[in-house]
DNA sequence: ATCTATTGTGCGACTAAGTCGCAATTAAGT
DNA sequence: ACTTAATTGCGACTTAGTCGCACAATAGAT
């Protein structure tokens, strides 16, 4: 696990650090989405540490991104990729893994995004 | 047109004003999403006034919307509502229409999104 | 192990989308 | 026209996210 970080790093040519391994250590165990202000009180490294890496991440395509209805930006491992369910009423997410894969001639799809009114707020 | 504008305004209950024609008239004209930046250019009211009436216009179920990858709000009549994709890379948003109706047991699907490469980024 | 170039980090200031409070204005029924 | 409640403009504010810079840490070379 420890040694997977390290490798994730390493395949991308990427310094290896203690902000970085927390960061991913984080987005490994979750299993679902999560915004700065999820995880901002269990990591040690600063708002914009926090979002230079993620944006790293992003641009070396271990994360994938997706902005919610509560106007935060959310991330999770690309490796752990499932269509999202957005609430418009109370922001919830759910992932969702019973959708069939869509394809899109010409385009490179990396994240489906449902938004509507979930079961609670129906 | 206008009338149907009218319409739409005194189905919901809600006071016909000009800055409200302006706004429908602009979002039925338009037949992709559109943000403040957008429009403000072309609209004759304070973006105050203008992200006050989406909102209702939301609420009353006339308009959809967003976010998207560039972190500022997309809005589209409800009617006209269909699927986009959003590049995350330029930003740019493409209105998808021989997508297949998505149906998710228990939650109502109000818009669905797909993000990815488009096709002058690849 | 130390040295060095390069990359990453913390801090504080900044940006920009969107919101809010309030006083002035306007819609629409009486 | 009169009245009341909803709407508007304005300016101040909020908040997610970004930027510049000085300092610190990484990783490869010596």
């Amino acid at each position: 696990m420890f040694m997977d970080i390290k490798n994730i790093m390493k395949n991308k040519n990427m310094r290896f650090t203690v902000a970085r391994t927390e960061l991913l250590e984080i987005l490994i165990k979750e299993s679902k989405p999560v915004c700065y202000e999820d995880v901002k009180h269990r990591i040690n490294m600063d708002k914009a540490t926090f979002y230079r890496n993620i944006a790293k991440f992003v641009d070396e395509d271990i994360v994938n991104s997706f902005e919610s209805s509560d106007k935060k930006s959310y991330f999770e491992m690309k490796v752990d990729s499932h269509p999202h369910f957005i609430c418009n009423y109370c922001h919830s997410i759910k992932c969702i893994d019973n959708l069939g894969s869509v394809v899109l001639e010409g385009y490179e799809v990396e994240s489906i995004i449902l938004k509507g009114k979930c079961t609670l707020c129906r």
